[in-house]
RNA sequence: GUGGUCGUAGCUCAGUCGGUUAGAGCGAUAGAUUGUGGAUCUAUAGGUCGUGGGUUCGAGCCCCAUCUUCCACCCCA
C-alpha cells in the first residue's frame, strides 16, 4: 500500500486534550443548568431516515444534507435513464446525518409518546452535520445543545428558556444580546402590506436590514416580487427604533386588520413583560428585524449574539406549534433553544476568558525510581487515590529530569520523590513545581495537603 | 451551490527577475556532577515547498487541475 497524506474531511476537527478540557467546560456549564431547570437528556442516532429530514429545513436545508449510500449494490434495479438527480438520490440513498436536534427530536416524541409525560422537558447535547462551506465559525461537524419543552403552550416556556440563556452566558462570562421577535407578528406585517403569501420572501429581506440597510432591503424585496406598493407601506417598520413600547404603539396601529399580527403582538407583550420583571443580567429586546428561517417555527423566535466579538449567532430557537404533525402527532406545541458549542467556544478564546483553573487533572506524579522504590510508591498512590486525589505514578525508571518534565508539560502541580531515603525515613519527598519547594512530610499530612 | 483567497520544518514566517546545496525564530531531541522541571549554553535532527500535471536548459516562484484554509454571497449554531 503507498504511503498517504492523513487528512479528514473539510470542516471536521481533532480537538487534543487542552481543546477538550475547554470543550468539556463548556458542555458541562450548560448541562448543569439544563438540569438546574429541570430537563431531562436524551440522544438519538448520528443518522435518521432521510424521509424523516427532507422538507423540513426549506429547499437550502435539504441541499445541506448529508446523504448517505445504500450498502450493497445500491444501483441495483435502477434503470432511469432520466438522469434525474432526485430520482437517483431517492434510489441509491435513504438515510441522513442529522441537521439539527430539533427535528429528530420531535421524531422521537412521536415515537415514544405513549411513554413520556407532558409536557416533556428534555435536553440533548450532541454532533449535528451539514454540508455548507466552511468559513469562521461555520463547521461541517458542530455540536447543539437543545432544551425544548413540548406538549405546553404556554408562555412561561419561552420566559424559561430566556432565564437559561441568561444563565448560561453569564455562568461562561459572555456578555451577549437576547434578540426575541415572533413569526406571528412577521405574518401580520406580511398581510399588512398585502403580501401574506410572500411571508418567507419578506422575512429573508428584512433579515439583512441591519446588514445592507434599508434600500438594499426594499430592492430585495422587490426582486422578490413583492410589489413596489406593499414594500412602501412597509418603509415606516424599517426605520422603526428605540423603546419597546413605542415599538408596541406603532404596530398596534400597523396591525389594525390582521387578527395573526395582533396575536404575535399579544404573545411578545406578555413575554416581555415577564423578562421585565425578572432580574436578568444580560439584555434583551423585541427586534422585528430577527426573521429566523428554519420553516417550522410558527410563535416566539429567539437569537443570541455576543456583544464583544463579531461571530453568527451563538444560541437561537423558537416555537413550533405542529413539528410533530407530520409524524402523525397534532396539538403538541413545542419551544426550544440551541446553543452552538463550537462558536461558544470561539468566542471563549477569542475573548480569552477561559478560566485558567480548569484542566489541572493530576494532583501529583509520583517520581518512578525502579526495582523496590517502584513497588513502595505503587502502593502510596494506590492509597492516595482512594481518598479521591488524581495521582500518577510514571510507568518506567526514567532519568528523574525526564520524569519533572513529565509533571511540567501535564501541568501537575506536586512531585514526589520517594527513593531509598524515604522509605526508610517513612517521610516523602514533596516538591510543589510553582515554587520549586521541597519539603519531606508523611503521606496523611500529603493527603492533608492535597484535599 | 456562486465568486475570491491561502498553503514553504511540529508552530510562526522569510525566500530577490525563474538560476547552484530552500533559511530564521520558537519548539523538539541529546548533553552541560547518574535524585530534580522552567532560565542559560552546546550539539543534533527535522522539508517530495499541499497534491498531480504542464511550460522551461532550469520551477518554491509561471500556467492548468485538484485538495485544504480563510472571506463574501446563500444560509445558519
Amino acid at each position: 500500500m503507498s504511503l498517504q497524506k492523513p487528512s479528514i474531511p473539510k470542516g471536521t476537527r481533532d480537538f487534543s486534550p487542552s481543546q477538550m478540557v475547554r470543550r468539556n467546560y463548556i458542555f458541562d456549564t450548560i448541562r448543569n443548568v439544563f438540569q438546574l431547570f429541570g430537563y431531562q437528556p436524551i440522544e438519538t442516532p448520528a443518522m435518521e431516515n432521510l424521509s424523516t429530514l427532507m422538507g423540513k429545513y426549506g429547499e437550502e436545508g435539504d441541499k445541506l444534507l448529508f446523504k448517505i449510500l445504500n450498502s450493497g449494490n445500491f444501483m441495483d434495479g435502477y434503470h432511469d435513464q432520466t438522469d434525474n438527480i432526485h430520482t437517483l438520490t431517492k434510489h441509491i440513498s435513504e438515510k441522513g446525518l442529522r441537521y439539527d436536534l430539533t427535528v429528530p427530536f420531535a421524531r422521537f416524541v412521536v415515537q415514544h409518546q405513549n411513554e413520556l409525560t407532558f409536557p416533556f422537558k428534555r435536553y440533548q447535547i450532541q454532533p449535528v452535520w451539514r454540508a455548507d462551506r466552511p468559513q469562521k465559525g461555520r463547521y461541517r461537524e458542530f455540536f447543539q445543545c437543545d432544551v425544548d419543552v413540548i406538549g405546553s403552550h404556554s408562555l412561561l416556556n419561552e420566559v424559561e428558556l430566556v432565564q437559561i440563556i441568561d444563565a448560561v452566558f453569564s455562568k461562561l462570562r459572555i456578555r451577549v444580546l437576547i434578540r426575541i421577535n415572533n413569526r406571528k407578528i412577521l405574518a401580520g406585517i406580511a398581510e399588512a402590506i398585502g403580501v401574506p403569501e410572500k411571508l418567507t420572501d419578506l422575512t429573508v429581506a428584512l433579515d439583512k436590514l441591519e446588514k445592507v440597510g434599508a434600500e438594499k432591503v426594499k430592492e430585495e424585496m422587490i426582486e422578490r416580487g413583492i410589489s413596489s406598493d406593499s414594500v412602501e407601506k412597509l418603509a415606516p417598520l424599517l426605520d422603526l427604533e428605540g423603546k419597546m413600547e413605542t415599538k408596541f404603539d406603532f404596530l398596534t396601529q400597523f396591525f389594525a386588520d390582521t387578527e395573526i399580527g395582533r396575536l404575535g403582538l399579544k404573545e411578545i407583550e406578555i413575554l416581555i413583560d415577564y423578562l421585565k420583571a425578572l432580574d436578568l443580567k444580560n439584555k434583551f429586546e423585541f427586534d422585528i428585524k430577527l426573521a429566523r428561517g428554519l420553516n417550522y417555527y410558527t410563535g416566539t423566535i429567539i437569537e443570541v449574539k455576543a456583544l464583544d466579538v463579531t461571530m453568527g449567532s451563538i444560541c437561537g430557537g423558537g416555537r413550533y406549534d405542529d413539528l410533530t404533525g407530520i409524524f402523525g402527532l397534532s396539538e403538541m406545541s413545542g419551544v426550544g433553544i440551541s446553543f452552538g458549542a463550537d462558536r461558544i467556544y470561539d468566542v471563549m478564546l477569542e475573548l480569552n476568558i477561559f478560566p485558567s483553573e480548569i484542566g489541572a487533572a493530576t494532583k501529583v506524579l509520583f517520581i518512578n525510581f525502579g526495582g523496590e522504590e517502584e513497588r513502595f510508591c505503587l502502593k502510596l498512590t494506590s492509597e492516595i487515590r482512594s481518598s479521591g486525589i488524581s495521582v500518577e505514578l510514571f510507568p518506567n525508571p526514567a532519568k528523574v529530569k525526564k520524569q519533572m518534565e513529565y509533571a511540567h508539560r501535564n501541568n501537575i502541580p506536586y512531585v514526589v520523590l520517594a527513593g531509598q531515603d524515604e522509605m526508610q525515613s517513612g517521610e516523602i519527598s514533596v516538591k510543589e513545581m510553582s515554587t520549586g519547594n521541597q519539603t519531606k512530610m508523611r503521606v496523611d499530612e500529603l493527603k492533608k495537603l492535597l484535599s
